[in-house]
RNA sequence: GGGCCGCUAGCUCAGUUGGGAGAGCGCUGCGUUCGCAACGCAGAGGUCGUGGGUUCGAAUCCCAUGCGGUCCA
């Protein structure tokens, strides 16, 4: 045996390409992988199945013109049970980024033909020796009985001691606690048995060891399971198949490692011309293991980076975005393991969109978007890196020999240095890591993120029914959305009724508030940046009912919409026949701004380069926000001509035709779709002629004209290589512009002077103002401190061995007080000097002590004494101090009482040095 | 969504019981030099993110908010 059994070894894409076409031969439609951000889905980070574009149809809630599938889907696991990011590198087979080839039956085929399928595949394509190939099914357990037909199906193609009876654990699939679920069979290869094994005698399939490996998992979905844990069969009964290509090209290509392969090879071949190094333990002992760890973390990563941000995701610190960010981190800190100490990744993208961007063109659709956003991911590490140092070095430095958890954390938390990166100089200085005050520093954290989102996202909590039936059948109610014909539906039904705490009620009474379900509704849903609709739920004959819409959520992911209502008057029962009404001047508001958005779409793409991707965008009733990836600030010439552009667009009233098409003729007409929104198998196309067409599920004008007039009124940085457009359209742009007018009409008018030498006069005035101030307190200053020499003045006082000055002055400034005691202070060389000065009715006090002095006359000790004395309080320090009162008119006593302090304060504690 | 950190001169930052807004680099001028670098002297440059509050007094304390960073969900 060996691991390898032929000569003429398939490429990756080859086996890519053979499965998809084995299963187009046979009745599949080749269905082009889906996008890795899930639509439709909030709860699933990434798409990590290939079954997750088809859950609506398997769950019945969609229909396709085709009852057969296969693809080759992107994936992402990062987290779960059996996906730790940790593993990625160590391990030879857990990949973060990956791709799933599989083969769908939407009620159509089932075990008898899938079976075979898989075993023709893999044996007559593939040509793998039918001997080394171990199938398992479903052993049953005390609700499910033994998988008895796939057993028999099995037993046409292997003697019955290769097949492996396995349980639930391993055996049975289901989507979640409750919905469809069925029992599996997975295809295992024996790969050879020169591969090492640690136990004494090798347990086969079951073995931990690298010797068999599980090539193909095949469910077959025939259950319903409900809350109770019950099970129905489903009516009809569904194949969903994953097989991962990393790990069947490995096989197919005879290797163990699936780093070994053409997937990996190149950018690890990229990755050694790089930093130098060497990759492959298996060949070469030239380069320690802890090495080829660390490129197969930049390999792996690096995929996951590049599939990720070509569809749309940004490396950010939140949700996604942070995932990415964590990702791509991890593989700079490995590339620095490595010896890197420049970006680098960036340039390895070449290769890997090389190798992949035929099987995947939206990689080479972003090849320099892809590049940039790596590129400033790196250098902006490099930055947290450089400013986190000092931080840790001065932790390190009031350590002790040990550094505690809560300040490990403190840095990783607040200051982003990657826990390894702190471990590591630990070690170096030989000072202790406390782990386990981190781990409990980071538990805490995490729980208290998870309460606090839990109590705020209402969007998670979901609705209580009366029973699984009513739930079943009100989840189960189409989502009749008309809004895109109409704004009023004269006579809808009233099929589900909540009251605010999304509980099932029969009846709202005046003045409560609540959720209602009905058969047809006007209301949109927030979409696509498009905010929802708000407006009028009542009863036409009697003007009895007469309800407030705030709010429209989904009565469950991907279930119907259900409008959140305030009942003004009257009441709402079950079953009522109502009119839904939007409100009318809100939508079109709405309208005018996502038609607006569209135009500015395409004229930023106009002006800025077709690379200009929309990142995101908000269309509300009074203002419209549009994010895009350009790098750098966007001019204001640009802006200005961009502006233009969509006003000229918006004068010649082209009409806005929306049409159905089918998806893929849409986008291959030119349609722009963008990232994260659902297509099916046919979608709404928006389109301008000659302007802009978009995929948009939005409402929008009927003509450009309807828009009136587009302003923008800001733009600025949103992330790195991410900008964003402000603007507002019709009355909004039009009230902007005049409110503008009027203002810059009364600085005009105040001005007096035309608007070319506004500026010009502004600056000049601002500068004499500040001259003047400074010449006003400098020579207030002159004056008070010119009068007489202060040898001669009359209020200058011996007391001892130090001189004593208090002092009344008019209208001096702090800043200029100060200066004043100062100089006083100076020039009595020795002694105490006391300032009051009234300015706008408040007094103003100091007292400087020169530093010789300080030890026995503490000014603030002074201050705080008679600072009463004017109504108000002080402080400071021993040589300086200040307060404020409000009693001007006891500014002598004040003055005559500190006369009193200092000298107590010279006299008794240190008495005159004898001359 | 929930935390934590930061925002002070053109740049990098310092500024601890609340009491004179600073340093280095850069800039301008003068000096020294054949010239440059270097050096010396002088100078300009600040709504201390924004808005409230507490206080006689806030860069400093409290609240809100914006922007950036970071961790968690």
């Amino acid at each position: 045996m060996s691991l390898l059994w032929k000569n003429n070894l398939m490429t990756s894409s080859e086996i890519r390409q053979s499965f998809l076409e084995f299963f187009g031969n046979h009745g599949h439609q080749v269905v082009r992988s889906s996008s890795l951000v899930p639509v439709d889905d909030p709860t699933l980070l990434f798409t990590n199945a290939g079954m997750n574009q088809f859950k609506d149809l398997f769950l019945g809630h969609e229909q396709r013109p085709y009852k057969r599938a296969t693809t080759a889907q992107k994936c992402m696991r990062v987290s779960g049970k059996h996906n730790d990011l940790n593993n990625v590198g160590p391990s030879h087979r857990h990949h973060t980024f990956f791709e799933m080839l599989g083969n769908f039956s939407f009620g159509d085929y089932f075990k008898p033909d899938a079976i075979p399928f898989a075993w023709r595949l893999l044996t007559e394509v593939w040509e793998l020796p039918p001997d080394r190939l171990y199938p398992t099914i479903f052993k049953g357990d005390s609700s499910i009985p033994r998988d008895e037909e796939a057993y028999s199906i099995w037993r046409n193609f292997v003697p019955a001691h290769r097949i492996v009876e396995l349980g639930l654990e391993e055996n049975f699939w289901s989507m979640g606690d409750t919905g469809p679920c069925g029992r599996c069979s997975e295809v295992h290869f024996h790969r050879g048995n020169e591969i090492p094994c640690n136990e004494s005698v090798c347990r086969g399939i079951d073995c931990s060891c690298e010797r068999y490996v599980e090539i193909w998992n095949n469910v077959f979905m025939e259950f319903d399971r409900d809350a109770n844990g019950n099970m129905r069969s489903l009516p009809a009964v569904s194949i969903d198949t994953g097989m991962g290509l990393e790990r069947i090209v490995a096989v197919l290509q005879g290797k163990v490692s699936n780093y070994d392969t053409d997937l990996f090879g190149p950018i690890l071949l990229a990755l050694e011309a790089a930093t130098g190094r060497t990759y492959g333990p298996h060949t070469s002992k030239s380069e320690p293991e802890p090495y080829d760890t660390s490129m197969r973390v930049v390999a792996d990563h690096l995929r996951a980076m590049t599939f990720l941000i070509a569809d749309g995701v940004m490396p950010s610190n939140e949700w996604r975005g942070y995932v990415l960010r964590k990702i791509m981190r991890r593989a700079m800190r490995h590339g620095k393991k490595l010896g890197m100490s420049a970006p680098f990744l960036y340039q390895l993208i070449d290769i890997l969109i090389t190798e992949m961007g035929g099987a995947y063109p939206e990689l080479a659709a972003n090849h320099g978007m892809v590049t940039k956003v790596v590129q400033a991911e790196e250098e902006r590490f490099d930055t947290v890196l450089t400013d986190g140092l000092p931080k840790l070095e001065s932790v390190l430095e009031n350590s002790a020999g040990a550094l505690a958890g809560e300040d490990i954390f403190r840095l990783y938390d607040t200051y982003g240095l990657p826990l390894d990166f702190i471990e590591d100089i630990a070690e170096e200085r030989k000072i202790e890591f406390d782990r386990e005050g981190f781990d409990r520093a980071m538990e805490s954290q995490r729980t208290q993120s998870r309460a606090k989102a839990r109590f705020d996202n209402h969007d998670t909590i979901s609705f209580s029914y009366g029973s699984d039936q009513d739930r079943e059948a009100l989840q189960a109610v189409p989502d009749r959305f008309q809004g895109y014909s109409t704004t009023k539906i004269e006579a809808t039904s009233v099929v589900g009724l909540f009251d605010e705490s999304r509980t099932s009620v029969p009846k709202l009474q005046k003045s409560e508030s609540g959720y209602v379900l009905l058969t047809e509704t006007p209301f949109y849903l927030e979409a696509g940046g498009q905010v929802s609709d708000t407006g009028f739920i009542s009863t036409t004959e009697s003007s009895l009912l007469h309800s407030q819409v705030d709010r429209i959520e989904r009565l469950n992911p991907g279930g119907p919409r259900v409008h959140h209502i305030k009942i003004k008057n009257g009441q709402l029962e079950l079953g009522a026949t109502v009119s839904a009404e939007v409100d009318r001047t809100r939508r079109d508001a709405i309208r005018r701004n996502h038609t607006a958005t569209h135009l500015l779409h395409a004229a930023l793409r106009d002006h800025l380069g077709t690379h200009v991707k929309q990142a995101g965008s908000l269309v509300a009733p009074d203002r419209l926000r549009f994010d895009f990836t350009y790098d750098g600030p966007v001019s204001q010439e640009t802006l200005d001509a961009i502006e233009l552009k969509v006003n000229l667009q918006v004068s010649s009233n082209k009409p806005v035709v929306t049409e159905i098409r089918s998806t893929q003729e849409a986008i291959d007409s030119g349609a722009m779709a963008l990232f994260g929104e659902k297509y099916g198998e046919s979608v709404r196309v928006v389109s301008v002629a000659g302007i802009s067409m978009e995929l948009c599920g939005g409402t929008h004008c009927l003509a450009t004209g309807d828009i009136g007039l587009i302003c923008i009124t800001q733009e600025s940085g949103v992330a790195a290589g991410i900008r964003r457009l402000e603007a507002l359209t019709g009355q909004d742009a039009v009230s902007h512009l005049q409110t503008q007018r009027v203002s810059t009409n009364a600085i005009l008018s105040t001005l007096a002077v035309p608007s070319s030498r506004a500026i010009q006069t502004i600056e000049r005035l601002q500068n004499d103002v500040k001259r003047m101030n400074r010449e006003v307190e400098a020579l207030k200053m002159k004056l008070a401190l010119n009068t007489r020499e202060p040898e001669d003045r009359d209020d200058f006082i011996e007391l001892g061995d130090a001189r004593f000055i208090a002092r009344k002055v008019s209208n001096l400034e702090k800043g200029s007080l100060r200066g004043l005691a100062d100089s006083l202070r100076n020039q009595l060389g020795k002694g105490v000097v006391v300032l009051a000065s009234e300015n706008q009715g408040k007094v103003a006090l100091i007292v400087s002590v020169s530093k010789n002095l300080v030890d026995r006359v503490h000014a603030g000790q002074v201050v705080k004494t008679i600072a009463p004395i004017i109504g108000g309080g002080g402080g400071g320090r021993p040589e300086f101090a200040e307060a404020g009162g409000r009693n001007s008119d006891r500014i002598d006593a004040l003055l005559a009482e500190s006369l009193v302090v200092v000298r107590a304060m010279l006299a008794p504690s240190s008495p005159q040095p004898q001359r």
